[in-house]
DNA sequence: TGTACATCAGTGAACGCGCGTTCACTGATGTAC
DNA sequence: TGTACATCAGTGAACGCGCGTTCACTGATGTAC
């Protein structure tokens, strides 16, 4: 075994992917053990040596964060920071693309409401990896007061996020392109520079504008 | 029968309500068609006089919109309208008792995720519910350019939503009324008046204020 | 007023199925001598 | 090099349970004459 991880160890990061990504996709209540251990070409009963149970496995998962979420790998691995990290992750993020591939998209506008319902261990779990996107948001803003750096920084996780949970539950894809151009408008002012209420560029006209995408299909693959 | 609903319509509403605060509370994966029934007094087998399926019983609770929300009924119920009924709702969105208190709180913190994977007769629905929302929100803004107040209105319910969603998946409850306060400061911007980044208070400090709230329970009756 | 019948909301058992979890086991791999 | 044993990841059947949905039925209420 000269491999840096171990057998197992390669099987639990296996488990912890396809459960991300299925979680992600269709909720983590309607995902099954068996579901997830299917995915990765075992037995429901394997899982336990693992995790001690589904909702360990949920923790688990929020802990690792943007890790497998591309978006965010690929920011990182373009060695991107500061404000190129933050104005490159908000177009990303408000995107249709986005809205189109919850399964390998961010954790939150996906899992949010069933975190907020599942026990403390998942909660911390999340909060941790909030606590450090917030500290990356905060290093990309133009703006001096840290006071105001960390408000603007919730300010615009949740517009972010509010957005992908409304651009998804609609079922018109003018009116959902029409919500991403809306936050992505407003997203500028807040990410600065300098006075989060001065020298921005004036949002509202880009949600009429008719942005053919292409298709939204129900469900990725 | 000189009474304006039937027995059969009475029951209806009855589960509807009931459907709506379980939903909330517990997702609606987690809720069966069980435990809604029982909670009006009822057996499962009955349920399918009043509803086509399960999914059917989503939409119509999604149909209903704010009318199961007392925040939304109650500002209705004061007459207020325009730019006061923004303010009041925005205060009371963005306040820790509806982050506690989800199952009488408004539906899509709660249930938009769930909501992005339905079918497409309940995304109508909600579709329906939120533009509603959307025009009385354009109406309490003092913004005259009308796609830059839908816009604006767009963003408000985003930021306000996503609030609510990181607020409740957070395990710390100083962070927690953080990110309410954050959201509440910044939506004053949105609000007006005029061009909505000039003439607007600054927003930041308040998210450093230690708001003792009182315990906040895991979860509600 | 009394009897016979129709309507209809809700019951409760059953359907096949999937859930999370346990556990005795298999069989491949690694180690000792 | 060969044999005996230990380790260990994963199997697969089983547990009790709840799921969404169907359907023959009950029993209360309403209507007709």
């Amino acid at each position: 075994m000269a491999d840096g991880q171990g057998r197992k160890e390669q099987t639990r990061e296996a488990i912890l992917r396809a459960a991300s990504t299925l979680f992600r996709r269709d909720g983590y209540h309607a995902t099954g053990v068996d579901k997830v251990m299917a995915a990765v070409g075992l037995t429901a009963g394997g899982f336990y040596a693992h995790f001690r149970s589904k909702s360990d496995l949920l923790a688990a998962v929020l802990g690792r964060g943007g890790r497998d979420v591309p978006m965010f790998a690929a920011a990182d691995a373009a060695g991107l920071d500061g404000v190129d990290w933050v104005r490159t992750l908000a177009d990303q993020y408000l995107s249709p693309a986005h809205r189109d591939g919850p399964a390998t998209g961010c954790l939150i506008p996906a899992l949010g409401p069933e975190v907020g319902r599942a026990d403390p261990a998942a909660r911390a779990a999340f909060e941790a990896a909030l606590r450090g996107l917030v500290r990356r948001v905060v290093d990309g803003l133009a703006v001096a007061d840290s006071d105001r750096a960390s408000s603007n920084a919730l300010a615009i996780i949740a517009m972010a996020v509010g957005a992908q949970v409304l651009a998804r539950g609609v079922a018109d894809e003018a009116l959902s392109d029409q919500i991403l151009a809306a936050a992505r408008g407003h997203l500028e002012t807040l990410i600065g520079p300098g006075h989060p209420t001065r020298d921005a560029p004036p949002p509202g006209r880009q949600g009429q504008r008719p942005r053919k995408q292409g298709r939204r299909p129900k469900r990725e693959s």
